[in-house]
DNA sequence: ATGAAAGCGCTAACAC
DNA sequence: GTGTTAGCGCTTTCAT
């Protein structure tokens, strides 16, 4: 019943392979005979079967997204700006979430046998060796966005120095009790974040109790990871714990993500301390949510970073820049709101 | 290069129609020949290429989605909820963005004719009677999510009704002079939340000035709809306009979003007025920050709707049930927080 | 129960 | 320049 290109041949009285060459703009046909396939295309609303094309030119004109748990506005940021790039280059997408740590490796398995992409992008994904190897074997190109591995392009965020930069912010308004709600230990940028904060710390000859610091896979509820540990929970449960310290519990906070950032600032609120006065917080990420909470973070260009990672993809995609690996690192930037400053936080 | 099922039936020593068998798990073929071929599919790792799959069954085992500017959390949410439920039924999903409201309907040509997927699901989007047709003609199964059309299925809430008992909440607190702050008007649901508000107040004997009832289209940018009005900065303006009315600003708001519902909030603090004290507000949604800003708000089970669109969708697909149309409308639920009791906000 | 063969709708190599 | 033909990898009659 659909139309397909033997009728739109039939119809505009050529065979079949001048109607493909109109369709793959060929540059040798001639413009007459052009404009009358044209025509009849246009008359026809003739589309052509991506299946069929996928099949017989091996490309699917399409890339795989791989979205862990697909929860959590970083995520919902990074695949906007995906989404566009994508749309002006005409790719589709295919978004794989994969909501359980454990069919992550069947999704990629499944990507990387079912052809129906040219290439993926993963965010946040550590990847394991032998899926990399498999990745390479397939020549299927891949890049990672915040996330690392040496043989893959990668769009990262200078978390180490972005961490550093928040951790001295605090520092330079005074405070010196300076705790981190991180998230799971796996997580690259949650091991970076951590160095940066120590780094400032240690610039600054200050020393902490290790009960200061504290990741998420202490909270963490079963064996199995379901999550990576920034959430707002895990920041609520963080400051619980912290403000659970006999004596002496941090004036200033730096935590690893605005969602934890929010659950901290609810535990705070719940035991009746006032922020910034008894206790500043400095968030990461600059999601929307921290503009309406007033709260003070250290940005991550989001967008950007989904539009440059497919980009990258693309290139490697079309073969143009089989260049090198591009590890491309983006800067963060310092946000000052009131959860850290001296106003009184307005929200 | 990879493997194809001319590889599986060589190894197993069968024939190509044997392994399809297989793999389609056909009632009549012999348990030792399954269990022959399975064992080479297992060792070759084999999985069918899905392009060349979808040709020759004419079917992709994928459906598509359209979302409108993909933002705003609402979206999020219902896109949650509708990969999961994709997912625990082994369907890809396809995400289709439309930024711009000119590409609606090149969207819409597209996925009809590329035939790349086997059911479409909507997201707050007005259907067209041309589309429609297409929909018909074509016999691509549609669900339209936050919309409604007579010829096809579709999962609503009830906003007239939430809207209402959104009203009647304020008034049941003593408010009497009440405004309305809604997206566009070419949006249902802003009409009908529309509707109830009205009905809310006559049921009372009450009658609001004309500058009361405030559309997002007044405020719209240009000539060209970029958006649907539900968005933080038109309740942002929109109260800001409330506020300027010399004399008598109102005391309670109906924002007909939540994320409106933020801009208003905005606004009101800005002026130094105090919620609820002065001015209550209660949005509509109950996305997840309006537990964090303490919003009072009118609930829609996104999460289910998004579930019930794709059993609904996945239903037409396999013609299980190739029943009467479906028109689902779920029912909102009050959930009273701050902006609108008596305590303080505390967020 | 299973092999052989004819498509599915398109692209690309090969002729003319 | 343009028609013809052989696949792309799978499903699905049709035989056997």
């Amino acid at each position: 019943m659909p139309v397909t290109i033997y009728e739109v041949a039939e119809k505009a009285g050529v065979g079949i392979g001048t109607v493909s060459r109109v369709l793959n703009d060929s540059p040798q046909i001639a413009p007459a005979t052009r404009a009358k396939v044209l025509k009849v295309i246009k008359q026809l609303n003739f589309q052509p079967h991506a299946m069929a094309q996928g099949l017989a030119r091996r490309k699917t004109h399409t890339i795989g997204v791989i979205v862990p748990f697909f929860t959590g506005y970083f995520y919902v940021e990074l695949l906007r700006g995906i989404q566009q790039a994508l749309s002006e280059n005409k790719f589709d997408l295919i978004l794989y979430g994969v909501d359980d740590l454990q069919k992550k490796e069947a999704c990629f398995k499944r990507v990387l046998q079912q052809r129906r992409v040219d290439g993926v992008l993963t965010l946040s994904m550590p990847l394991s060796e032998q899926i990399a190897a498999e990745f390479e074997r397939r020549e299927l190109p891949l890049v990672l966005v915040d996330a690392f591995h040496p043989q893959f392009d990668s769009i990262t965020v200078n978390n180490e120095e972005g961490a550093y930069q928040a951790v001295r912010h605090l520092i330079n308004l005074g405070h010196r009790k300076i705790a981190i709600v991180n998230g799971h230990f796996e997580s690259l940028p949650a091991q970076e974040r951590l160095s940066g904060y120590k780094r400032a710390l240690a610039e600054s000859g200050l020393v902490m109790p290790a009960e200061y610091l504290i990741t998420s896979d202490a909270l963490r509820e079963g064996a199995v990871a379901v999550n990576d540990g920034f959430n707002k929970e895990t920041g609520y449960r963080a400051m619980r714990e912290l403000l659970a310290l006999n004596g002496s519990h941090p004036e200033a906070i730096f935590a690893a993500s605005d969602i934890q950032a929010i659950g901290v600032i609810g535990a705070v609120r719940e035991c009746g301390l006032r922020i910034p006065e008894d206790l500043a917080v400095v968030g990461f990420d600059d999601i929307e949510l921290a503009e309406l909470v007033g709260l003070t973070t250290m940005r991550q260009p989001i967008r950007e970073m989904g539009k440059l990672a497919v980009d990258c993809l693309l290139a490697k995609i079309n073969g143009d820049a089989e260049a090198a690996k591009v590890h491309h690192r983006f800067n963060t930037k310092l946000i000052v709101r009131e959860t850290s400053g001296t106003r009184r936080q307005s929200f």
